[in-house]
DNA sequence: GGCTATATGTAGCGCGGCTACTTATAGACG
DNA sequence: CGTCTATAAGTAGCCGCGCTACATATAGCC
């Protein structure tokens, strides 16, 4: 997967991985690569600031505890944020059928 | 459509584009509009300087034609840009594969 | 002591799509 | 003729954001 191929869809992922949960930022990562099979590994410095990003942004808040000895900062979503998750999911589905018209439109389309 | 999230795909659409024709620039950002229902409005100054990129990447060849009095530069595919169309809609499928599931996966996901 | 896993974070790079602009011709309209 | 729109190609430079490469800290195992 190249790295580009993100670019503005990474706020829609971790909205959703938030979707009726709440995860600390490590936790997230992990989902996500369970949820993709793999396929998507966001090295920490790409998801912590987006966190932080989604948080001044009022998509979501945080809270810090301490599990076992660690600091964890866990995120939830705020009500703009479910908002903001519906509209990205629904511009996903717009997006995912604009490039799919193109992509296949080519040859075999049939007005 | 927010512009960040063409980033990486713009070449599969290009491609696509070109495939089994050969078309100008200012055709083809006419063709995507028209073959995305009006999603697509790309700015010469997003496509020009794609389809430099590809022909130096050798996946386009370009030639110079004067119709109507007006200069066209026209591209078609080479080998390698059709091997690379196929190697983007595959990509393609992945990604929105990937995505899908972790944006739909929320909830409603079954094992 | 050293290693791995867990957990959070920052500084700065790099790139590519976008904005804004320039140049040029044909044709329509008054 | 002057002006406007459509057609056609191009460049300079901005800007955002995901990434690389670090730094920091604790728990637990050997």
């Amino acid at each position: 997967m190249k790295p580009d191929a993100l670019r503005g869809h990474l706020d829609a992922l971790l909205l959703a991985t938030l979707d009726g949960r709440q995860l600390h930022g490590y936790a997230i990562i992990e989902a996500l690569q369970e949820g993709s099979g793999g396929a998507l590994d966001l090295p920490t410095g790409t998801v912590y600031p987006a966190l932080r990003r989604l948080e001044r942004a009022g998509h979501v808040v945080s809270d810090w505890s301490t599990v076992g000895g660690r600091k964890r900062r866990t995120y939830k979503l705020t009500q703009a944020g479910q908002r903001a998750l519906n509209a990205e999911r629904s511009a996903w589905r717009e997006f995912t059928t604009v490039i799919d018209g193109v992509l296949g439109g080519g040859k075999w389309a049939q007005t």
